[in-house]
DNA sequence: CTTGTATTTAAGTATTTCCTTAACTACGGA
DNA sequence: TCCGTAGTTAAGGAAATACTTAAATACAAG
């Protein structure tokens, strides 16, 4: 229903959900491991890494019983790009816009 | 009440603020200005713009009876930021994971 | 001081989100 | 086949979200 950008971003404002992303930064893992460092339910972080999934942050297998996690750059990538529009808006002093502006140019 | 992060993204994670932004990022405008492409009401935007404030994303003035906006560097900072540390994530693809590992090499 | 313009606040509502517990499915091994 | 481990689905509820209309506020100009 809604639009993917929107349903990306709502994937990572939890701070649940950016803890089990940083998690994932450094290497794929199963539910359980994912679990343990929270105080909530397994069902909350399986409904937590549907979203996940949904939004393309996420992406799942199969090993035995096991459901691995592992990043998906999809929505990491959407995310990034669209915020990439408005770089030259954070930090304006000169040397970081100028650093935009030879990127940019670089580009053409 | 939650974390900076958290609502900044969930500002970020609706199609009528992301537009906001995009028109905002052509330079300062009125809310009336901001308004006029939305079928909404006027109180609908200024709930919006009170989000996208509180989230350091829009930055308000006053003007007489108008309240400019702006666009407010920080919220567009903190949120590409945090997307920056999964960079390497987004297009493996040899190539850029090359000019990833350069950057990172040049920061050191 | 009254009117018009710009904008916000208040109050109410439908929908969505994030959690819970209970019940279910999937797989491997004895 | 029965059991244990891993994980999901279902059902329900409290709180948050995204809107609405009506009323209030802020300022400029006559």
């Amino acid at each position: 229903m809604p639009d993917h950008l929107s349903t990306t971003f709502k994937a990572l404002a939890d701070p649940t959900r950016r803890a089990i992303l940083a998690r994932l930064a450094l290497g794929e893992t199963s539910v359980m491991e994912l679990a343990k460092p929270f105080d909530m339910s397994l069902p909350a972080v399986s409904q937590h890494l549907k979203v996940l999934q949904s939004a393309g942050l996420v992406k799942r297998g199969r090993d035995a019983q096991w459901r691995p996690c592992t990043l998906d750059a999809r929505g990491i990538k959407d995310a990034t790009q669209w915020l990439e529009q408005y770089r030259k808006f954070w930090d304006e002093s000169f040397g970081k816009l100028d650093k935009y502006l030879k990127d940019v140019q670089s580009k053409e």
